[in-house]
DNA sequence: ACCGCTCTTTGTCGCACTGCAAACAGATTC
DNA sequence: GAATCTGTTTGCAGTGCGACAAAGAGCGGT
């Protein structure tokens, strides 16, 4: 494992106001992984022995109901603290997180947390608002569920989506990672069918355009006019 | 404005870990303030200028829709932290908290968070854990909300509801405070009618007792049953 | 370049649930 | 105790969406 350096972590939200010293401090409590395209950081149930930030790729994070049912509960991009079930209080994690595209985050044991706090204090702050946006996207989520009918619904997740990992390309905006009509549905609490009768018809439309794992939206505008009109 | 011990926070949960001293000085910023039934501690989108700790009664916290629509994210108990926004890093409270019975609180300015963070730092991580607490909440709700159907949410729902604020009386467990069809409606993503119906059906079983604003729980284990019965 | 796998598309059918409507009942007010 | 208000029950008709089925298309592996 080759020593890190702190510039690694020294322009992510999280990290930016500790001082230089500080950083250092806390890189040094940390290594890189690297993970292979389907391979999961970590696992639902499973005790919650590290807590990770993301450096490059892409992970879906999913929880898979007794009944065998699978919802995804949302996408990591680069940058995000996740995995902090310890800090919120729990022993193990509560879904499993998987890699898209081949990623590579930053892994601190969890028992490393106390000391952390103790030289950036700091941190505690950070890590609360991170959980607090997620638990206000959850409540955005259980709003849209209760209120909004499907093809909604399916507008505002690829809204999301464009937001959190859009890439311009030629014809519009591309959501940057291999994406399935299969995981939109668990997304948004529907069936694969439905998902691709919505998509086809908006690829009629103009609206988007399709392909295998791949979604790009053309006109963001008119998509979000679809998602708020009441 | 009475001045206030700390006996009013010693068994809190969140204030326990504290040392006497520790709880003196935080419950010196603290305010204690009345809200009669039906008055609003806060509301959705004004500015979040205090945080609280409800000592007494019960509080129902709605979000409204653009449209109109209102879902009814939870339901405070006493000795809960609420009104947090500022430091999970809103600016507004994301949501309306309503007294549905009288109920009692205590304030704080949102301005003291670092003073009181500066004299307890496991402050931090006790609303971590708080915060930690909603989003798992937050999730199981929109994991049951795309994976089952109506009837099944609503037993759910009854009973996290009988579990958080159930009170043993002769013939079951009832519901601490004044619920009607339509507030559980707004918890479980259906209408008032849909709810009637089942809470009906599920009375004649005698697994529940109704009544106006009043739900008795009389056979919790068969409700769970159902609930969980793949 | 072929084969096989996974992802996607499209059609038909049925039903759980919603939306509308109207009557009913327990609480509250004067 | 009558009048009124708010919450509840119940019936019925309409439909959005899920369940099932089967064919088509892009991609990776040998």
């Amino acid at each position: 494992m080759s020593p890190l350096d702190r510039s690694l972590i020294a322009n992510l939200a999280i990290f930016s106001p500790l001082s230089p010293a500080e950083q250092d401090e806390v890189i040094h409590e940390a290594r890189s992984v690297r993970y292979p395209k389907g391979a999961a950081v970590f696992e639902q149930d499973t005790e919650a022995t590290s807590f990770f930030v993301l450096l490059h790729g892409s992970l879906q994070v999913v929880k898979l109901t007794p009944s065998g049912q699978q919802v995804v509960v949302r996408y990591v991009s680069p940058g995000e603290l996740f995995g902090i079930a310890v800090q919120m209080g729990r022993a193990s994690y509560p879904a499993s997180a998987l890699a898209v595209v081949d990623s590579v985050a930053l892994v601190w044991p969890s028992s490393a947390w106390p000391t952390l706090l103790a030289r950036a204090p700091g941190l505690a702050g950070a890590a609360l608002h991170t959980v607090g946006s997620r638990l206000a996207d959850a409540h955005t989520r259980v709003v849209e569920m209760s209120t909004e009918e499907v093809e909604r619904r399916v507008a505002h997740a690829l809204l999301r989506l464009v937001k959190q990992s859009g890439r311009k390309v030629e014809t519009g905006i591309q959501i940057d990672f291999p994406i399935s009509r299969q995981d939109v549905a668990e997304m948004t609490g529907t069936t694969l069918h439905t998902v691709s009768r919505i998509l086809s018809a908006w690829e009629d439309q103009g609206l988007v355009e399709g392909g295998r794992q791949r979604i790009v939206v053309r006109d963001p505008h008119r998509l979000f006019m679809l998602a708020e009109r009441k």
